[in-house]
DNA sequence: AAGTCGTGGTC
DNA sequence: TGACCAAGACT
């Protein structure tokens, strides 16, 4: 195709589109829904709850969200914060790599911008973690600033209008959508309009299940609406199989603490707590083996159920061990940390793919 | 470009 | 049950 022919097809394309600009707008301010980040336009809240929302859903995200900005009413106070308390909020909300940036990107707003976010597309999305949803959405949520935000309520809903076959996972294809978007979004009411095409992908463009057309607003202007292929799109290449890792859970007890230890700072669940692992199923034999190697005094081994975590791109089989021992903090010659229940709970962050043997853990142990 | 990074809901 | 999916960013 050549460069005319293209620049025409975008324009009719687009143009078509517009038609639906202000039908997105009058629906979104008539059937928004009542969401605890959209009481006014404050942009450290719209920025936590973007974050939060990322691959989240929405009723996931509100105790945290309260819970959050409970802690950490400022994005200075968000700054300060020890990393500790921080994931421990985020606890079993995943993706922990989100709330390190986020402290990152306070640093920076407390230093280069007075501790008040920057009212500048690019100013915002140079700040960790910020990509150009995020960016998009701060900025024109927050201050009315006419960029796209582009997530995937907004891929699915634009792929059906056009009956796009376009993989909206490509780089590519997003970006089409969002350079479509940048010229059509009204100046006036940027943030309406955004957050439209979203709620309309969340709510009547739904990613599950019949889309509802009966409801949608710009219906009659959709393209998979006319030719009836709702339900083809969006075209999105499917995941590759995850890899499944075995490995050994230990509940490592004496009368009153748990071993618990950190994570490594880079990777899977990085820098939250764990019980102490080991990779493949282990026998009783090999159990034994590695408490003596650690200079444990194993008075008690008892196995535990089996339990399954599955990540995005990995599984984990898990069986477990409780292993009661004689004066814990003594004898053993690692870098494990014993803690009481009271810790478990509320101090050490450790994710939910241990929540089998966590529970097992804090029914064990005493107040 | 493709892989990494969590968890819970839905069909 | 299992596969897909959710207001993505980073490497």
């Amino acid at each position: 195709m050549k460069r005319n022919q293209v620049k025409e097809a975008e324009f009719s394309q687009s143009n078509n589109l517009e038609k639906a600009v202000p039908l997105i707008v009058e629906w979104y301010q008539n059937n928004k829904r009542d969401l605890p980040w959209r009481n006014g336009a404050n942009a450290y809240h719209i920025w936590v709850s973007e974050i939060m929302l990322q691959q989240t859903r929405v009723e996931a995200v509100k105790s945290y969200y309260e819970a959050f900005l409970k802690a950490f009413p400022t994005i200075e106070e968000l700054a300060n914060a020890p990393e500790e308390r921080l994931l421990k909020l985020w606890e079993g909300l995943g993706y922990y790599n989100r709330v390190r940036n986020m402290q990152k990107a306070a640093v920076q707003i407390v230093e280069l911008y007075n501790g008040q976010m920057p009212q500048d597309y690019e100013q915002i999305k140079g700040l960790s973690g910020i990509g150009n949803y995020t960016a998009g959405a701060i900025s024109s949520f927050a201050f009315g600033i006419p960029k796209p935000a582009v997530d995937g309520n907004v891929l699915r809903v634009i792929s059906r209008f056009h009956a796009s076959y376009e993989d909206i996972m490509k780089t590519s294809t997003r970006k089409h959508i969002e350079e479509e978007i940048e010229g059509i979004i009204p100046e006036n009411a940027a943030s309406d309009f955004n957050q439209g095409l979203i709620e309309l992908g969340a709510i009547v463009c739904v990613p599950n299940g019949e889309p509802k057309c009966d409801i949608c607003p710009i219906a009659k202007l959709c393209k998979a609406n006319q030719k009836s292929v709702q339900m083809e799109l969006p075209v999105k290449k499917k995941a590759k199989d995850r890899r499944i890792e075995k490995r050994t859970i230990l509940i490592i007890k004496d009368e009153e603490k748990i071993a618990i230890q950190k994570r490594p700072e880079k990777g899977l669940l990085a820098g939250l707590y764990e019980f102490p692992n080991l990779e493949g199923h282990l026998t009783r034999k090999q159990l034994i083996e590695y408490a003596k190697s650690i200079g444990m005094m194993p008075v008690r081994i008892k196995k535990l159920e089996n339990a399954k975590h599955i990540f995005s791109h990995v599984e984990w089989h898990m069986t477990g061990y409780e292993i009661i021992v004689d004066e814990l903090e003594k004898t053993c010659r690692t870098n494990m940390i014993f803690a009481d229940k009271k810790e478990v709970m509320g101090k050490y962050p450790i994710p939910t793919a241990f929540s089998a043997y966590t529970q097992y853990a804090l029914s064990i142990m005493e107040n």
